[in-house]
DNA sequence: TATGAATGAGGGTTCATTCAT
DNA sequence: GATGAATGAACCCTCATTCAT
């Protein structure tokens, strides 16, 4: 990125509120809302603080904002979960969480959910949106599939709202021990050892084939 | 005037710290740690602003302090849970959990574990020192005795470190819908609704008796 | 005042917001509302920036509080001035010209109508105040005596409202002159001179005794 | 898409100056000076902000021009008020005062004077202007009007310098208290009432033809 | 021990002014 | 000439912390 001479003046960027975001949930992640300054967000998108207020009215702004653009692709895929393999069971739910997975390696759309999960006490308008947009339509999407799996036969009598827990806490709470505690397997993530065993416990469960208790 | 119907000697008492804590706990918990002023948790307490800096040396020291003193009785029961049911398998578990759902009915000791979460990536310390205290001792607790149960054939072949994942991830989902997201089953909580489909599936999985696919 | 070697903290000060208020008005008065900073209200009145904000919640609140004890005392006067000399005359109004200009000579009661004038249109709330708690009284008051003069013959038959601004027009212009513009007679604001000279053509006119045109 | 009902050639006029002035004066009147905003002003000369500056240095270069244009026009008519009526009394008077009334009806004629009181203090450029331009001619004329009038025995005995106050300030007081108040007698300014009731008092005084008292 | 007045270092926001285009 | 993105200096206000009492 060879900028001659520092142009002090960048020109029309439509790029701008984007690289504002990107910079914004950056700060955001290291220190958390309330400890990042609009500086820092204009100096980490090599912009002077005041430049920021064109593109955002306040820093609550800059926030919604930023759940609201990692929003719109999240209640597409939940959409599409909504849709596909109506009440398959095991393939279906393997499909989504596939998907989630797939989200989880990605940092840039992680970064949102976190934030969101940290901030949302403070700035209620963002778990709304969060709530509103996605969850919503995720959660229902889900115990939907599990109610008609379930009628259908493919997968025993159990509750399905109370079923989604299981089906999503798991890897939640992988990411939650990563990322907030530093609790790492050796060796990395290992996303797929983990939904392997996800997996072997969600449908077939802990014991034994003959129970032996 | 010197309200007279108040306690005749005033309780210089060594609890003074623990209902400052009491009170910054309280705070902390309706707007977040950095909403919260050291003025809001003296009056709370009772107490004038300055008096609490005889007590804590700074607002971070609260914080600090507030997760040390929720941690001890934590790291205990993760200690016990160690030492009880050595290798049985499902009634150890069922034990372990239902005390961890005791947890999730005690708003207080809930809060501490939430405000963690919220404020680790901006105050390390505390992120240590849960990490340190609690869940360094809990997790391989867990795992531990799922390695010996899974060696004693009481429970199939899972990855132990992994399937821990699997059990706390539900309770921990359903809390987090709940006090983040405000999505609450119809009725409430309803642990107990939560607990019984989360064993279900924990134990014997989805999948019906006789596979299907 | 001789404070040993600069207390850093005074102590309990009442007088503290009477002293801001002073602080406030005469930087206010120097440079109008808009161009002074709340840093210079509170260095004015030995204070630092935050401690204005003790005392007074805000900029405006300054402003209106300001307004308002400047107030009160004045109202007094106008109701003064409804009570006394039900019907008379000259006496009357010489007496009541005689306290508004008393009004002048001290700079702190002038200054906060100085003051109203210039900044009304951009806070209508002290407009507000102001016109409430001072013209609302004193007007009906001077135009009601004028309307009891002229009924009982002392007085021309005059539109009584319409009087009142050629009795308190001259003085207040002659103020605003001074204060404004600088347009001060030779030797200084003569208010004496001022006073004859507006008696003189109130009660009799300009045109001679023996209409001449 | 650049608008094309638009004036085919866009005037790149001279005219320029004084519609940004005009958009000044009207932005100005509602919030006042400090409260408007160079884009404000800009907008309402349907410019970008940028382009203000291409005809005026400054913000306040942008104040002082409007006094400027406005002043012009009223030192014409203070000469002439000087050089008609000679030393007529009561009729030249009435010319003036009615040329004075004339204003009043103009919004944007008064509303530069308003506008001097409002911001003279901290812009004392602005005073200087008004007085040197308008006020230092107008009034030695007024008063040298009157002295003539005076050694002609047109008027009684009366200081000249102060008689002017009697004769502006009964007006300047009307439209005070109706733009600065809100003060306005039931339907409307009626500026006629206030001139028919100043000008009975002006020339014949309050006291009855027959002195009561 | 306790108070609470006082401080002072920012933080969010605004806006006159500049300048590359 | 004209634009409007960008700057940067303040400004209002908040709040953790201190300290005389």
């Amino acid at each position: 990125m060879p900028d001659s001479p520092e142009p002090k003046f960048r020109r029309r960027s439509d790029a701008r509120p984007d690289e504002i975001l990107d910079a914004a949930l950056s700060e955001f992640l290291k220190n958390g809302y309330a400890r990042t300054t609009m500086d820092k967000v204009a100096r980490a998108a090599n912009l002077s603080k005041g430049a920021v207020y064109l593109y955002f009215p306040s820093k609550e702004a800059l926030l919604e904002s930023l759940v609201r653009r990692a929003v719109s692709p999240m209640a597409a895929r939940a959409v599409e979960a909504l849709q596909t393999g109506a009440d398959h069971p095991r393939e279906t739910l393997e499909q989504i969480l596939r998907n989630v997975v797939g989200i989880l390696g990605d940092e840039k759309t992680l970064a949102v959910p976190m934030l969101v999960i940290r901030e949302a006490p403070s700035v209620p308008q963002i778990a709304q949106i969060y709530r509103d947009e996605v969850l919503s339509q995720m959660i229902p999407a889900l115990s939907g599939m599990l109610d008609r799996a379930r009628r259908a036969g493919h997968i025993r009598d159990v509750d399905p709202e109370m079923a989604v827990r299981s089906i999503v806490g798991p890897i939640l709470t992988h990411v939650l021990l990563a990322k907030v505690f530093g609790i790492v397997p050796d060796g990395g993530l290992q996303i797929d050892r983990l939904v392997e065993t996800h997996f072997t416990i969600l449908f077939d469960g802990l014991a034994p084939r003959e129970p032996l208790t």
